[in-house]
DNA sequence: CAGTGGTCTAGACCACTAC
DNA sequence: TAGTGGTCTAGACCACTGG
């Protein structure tokens, strides 16, 4: 027979909420170091594994980190807020600057591993651009980081002969960036739509955004079209879900 | 020695791939069930504790689930399109429909648990009503169900005196809802803004949404402004994450 | 009632960090 | 070098699902 209580949760769960808890009240902050897995088992007298147990809960929801070698620790949040609507705006492309310029003015934002060819276009994408399935597309990988630290991953696709012999298959697209470009051919984005979608990560994705366990990403699809309601191109951009705040704003 | 490859994964992490890899080539697909902890111990020879390990590193990526006494299955995901503007588009509750009603016409959508009652405003939400600290609100708690699943949970925020002596503090809010009461009081909603935050769920969101270990959650705060830019909601959403889609439109 | 996943113990060896 | 977290074994008992 166990404790008897009634319905009594796991010690692992106990041991986790007891944890939460701490750090809830503040009595742990941000930065401070966790009772690791030897403190627990001499304090709840349990086997290694339950304290990991415990620990695993807290690591899987993102609250802590576990630095071997070293100790567990609170996680610190300080996401980058990131405008849709604002960082859009035709007078920022227009007037020179790269969009994600927007996101974070003076910091150190760069791009990284940039991939560019083109390629057949995926299902959900040529979809979105309105072609036939398989059509030829320029695809645009790259990825960036703020201070060094990665932050998202984007993908963009083109239609390719839209794209053939201009700067947007160079890997400096010039001032303004591929919209800048794209207004030049006629063809200035109008209308935007963005798609969310929230989901843990591929362990690819973990490698390269530098992801520590329990961190989801979001995804966002956002499609380009112009004011005849044409789409001129797709951005797939998978963001660190830790690193940033999405903001909307619009009218009734 | 170990296996003297140079620098081999863990074993588990090894069969988690080639579960990963199996239901992403769609040798597994939706509903299907996974080898199980037996299946593997044999099929790889390691312990209970390596099995074990492989199936939660999956679960814990949210594209499986374990169901006791049965076995582990490939998750379904049939998320709902939640779409921002045009949900919240003036004709809509102007004409007497809630706006949830906007996102699943026709479906079985609900709500659940309603919590009415005046409270001290939480820090973030006199700030965001422009309100002093610790000022009275109306808070309205309640969840959402669409075909008997729960899908979000929402708290709304309104000053008190606006919204004393009417509908608003009535669990019916009549047609419309809330907004169309404001509109009534001469403070209709013109302008929105929604930020939007993605984390793992704390326990008791686990519990209230129903969510299966690897589910993120979506934070979604919204803001209603009238013509004259002055705050009349805060509106403090918590969404399943496998369950929806945002979608934003917005122009250049 | 046989088989599944959930919890837990008591060990072991390893790689890494910090002093 | 002492202490940390990471991986792994070989057991045990339990609650639950399914035929």
């Amino acid at each position: 027979m166990p404790t008897s209580e009634n319905d009594s949760p796991p010690v692992y769960r106990e041991i986790a909420e007891d944890l939460r808890a701490a750090i809830a009240s503040g009595e742990l902050s941000h930065g401070d170091r966790v009772p690791g897995e030897n403190d627990l088992m001499k304090r709840y007298r349990v086997a290694r594994a339950t304290a990991r147990q415990a620990l695993s809960v807290l690591i899987n929801e993102g609250i802590v980190v576990a630095i071997r070698g070293s100790g567990v620790y609170v996680r610190t949040f300080r996401p980058l807020r990131r405008h849709g609507p604002r960082r859009l705006s035709r007078e920022l492309w227009s007037t020179g600057r790269a969009i994600w310029q927007a996101d974070a003015a003076d910091r150190g934002f760069e791009t990284d591993s940039i991939e560019i060819g083109n390629v057949a276009a995926p299902e959900h994408i040529s979809r979105a651009l309105g072609l036939p399935a398989a059509a030829p597309v320029l695809r645009r990988c790259r990825r960036y980081r703020l201070d060094g630290r990665p932050m998202q991953l984007a993908t963009s696709y083109l239609p390719a002969d839209l794209a053939a012999g201009t700067a947007i298959g160079e890997a400096d697209t010039g001032p303004g960036g591929i919209y800048a470009r794209l207004a030049e051919l006629g063809q200035a984005p109008a209308h935007f739509t963005e798609e969310i979608r929230v989901r843990m990560p591929t362990p690819t994705e973990v490698d390269r955004l530098h992801l520590s366990a329990g961190t989801p990403v979001l995804d966002v699809l956002r499609t380009a079209l112009t004011a005849a309601h044409s789409a001129v191109e797709v951005n797939e951009m998978t963001l660190d879900g830790s690193a940033y705040i999405l903001q909307y704003d619009f009218d009734a």
